[in-house]
DNA sequence: GGAATCATGTGAT
DNA sequence: ATCACATGATTCC
């Protein structure tokens, strides 16, 4: 199967940066007891401590420095504080254009149950490409209905992550098409693309464990974070926080169901399915962007 | 405090 | 049936 693709044709300013941010990161979370100066990340890395700089504030809004506070233990704690507030519940509503404060991604999902599924599974035609994004290169996956599938790869992966995604759902038929999904890479990457009039169509292929846990990550906010309990708690199954982390595991929608936002119930970040240095830098992209 | 240990629901085999 | 989990609470030092 040959999916090499040239990336070089799109037109992502940040997709060439993420490779140097994602190194910055790993030195970052490895030693941060010892609280590197840029100076040493910059040479360990060969780059001028400036150009390293300049580099990683413009990907993630943040210095290097800032995007390490905001990843640290203590700021998850403050994104969990809910205070009562139903957060789940209630969330769904401020997505929109808090003043200074830029807005969520839109989206309107459409669930397709297993049942669904497998009665339409044998016809089911599945688009997918490989672009660059803001986190390595993003694997792309659409139906004629919506977003099905959103991926991430490091370089050289391509292969085994594309494998990874048509696991899930064996029985669809696969075309490469990268000017199907070329469209969704920026619908999702670019914020001043995100509104309320044109929402992202997306549509979640799961059981219906899975989808209710889905739905309920698409309720949180940008900018906080739930536990796995919360989301346990939400859908009405308090005792089942660990089944809701597998779920949450299965996401295939990465980034978009942002189950970067959950996180341990002391605050920790404990997995994702693409690397947690990933899953640090969505959180801290996040930070930078809000 | 922190390590070891349980209880636990879901999905794949 | 059994097993592996992106968990969380409890129970030991």
């Amino acid at each position: 199967m040959n999916i090499s693709v040239d990336l070089a044709v799109d037109i992502t300013p940040d997709g060439g940066d993420y490779d140097i941010v994602r190194q910055v990161i790993e030195i970052l979370s490895e030693d941060y007891r010892e609280q590197p100066s840029l100076e040493i990340i910059a040479s360990r890395l060969n780059q001028s401590p400036t150009q390293l700089q300049k580099v990683f504030t413009r990907w993630a809004g943040l210095s290097p420095k800032a995007f390490l506070q905001a990843v640290t233990l203590d700021h998850a704690k403050r994104l969990l504080r809910v205070e009562g507030l139903p957060l789940l519940e209630a969330a769904i509503e401020v997505g929109l254009s808090g003043p200074g404060r830029l807005h969520d991604l839109f989206v309107t999902h459409e669930a397709m149950s297993p049942g669904e599924w497998r009665a339409m599974g044998a016809g089911l035609t599945i688009r997918y490409g490989f672009h660059p994004s803001p986190f390595g290169h993003a694997l792309v996956m659409a139906t004629d209905r919506g977003l099905a599938g959103l991926a991430f790869s490091d370089e050289g992966c391509e292969a085994e992550c594309l494998e990874d995604m048509t696991r899930r759902w064996p029985q669809a038929i696969y075309v490469e098409d990268r000017e199907a999904t070329s469209t969704y890479v920026d619908r999702v990457f670019r914020q001043d693309r995100w509104s309320a009039d044109q929402p992202l169509r997306v549509v979640l292929i799961g059981t219906d464990f899975q989808i209710r846990v889905w739905q309920s990550l698409l309720r949180i906010p940008l900018g906080r974070a739930v536990t796995y309990a919360d989301i346990a708690r939400d859908i009405g199954q308090p005792t089942a926080s660990r089944a809701v982390g597998a779920a949450v595991g299965r996401n295939p929608l990465s980034f978009v169901v942002p189950c970067h936002r959950a996180v341990g119930k002391d605050g920790a970040l404990t997995g994702y399915h693409w690397g947690l240095t990933r899953k640090r830098a969505m959180l801290g992209w996040e930070a930078g962007h809000a």
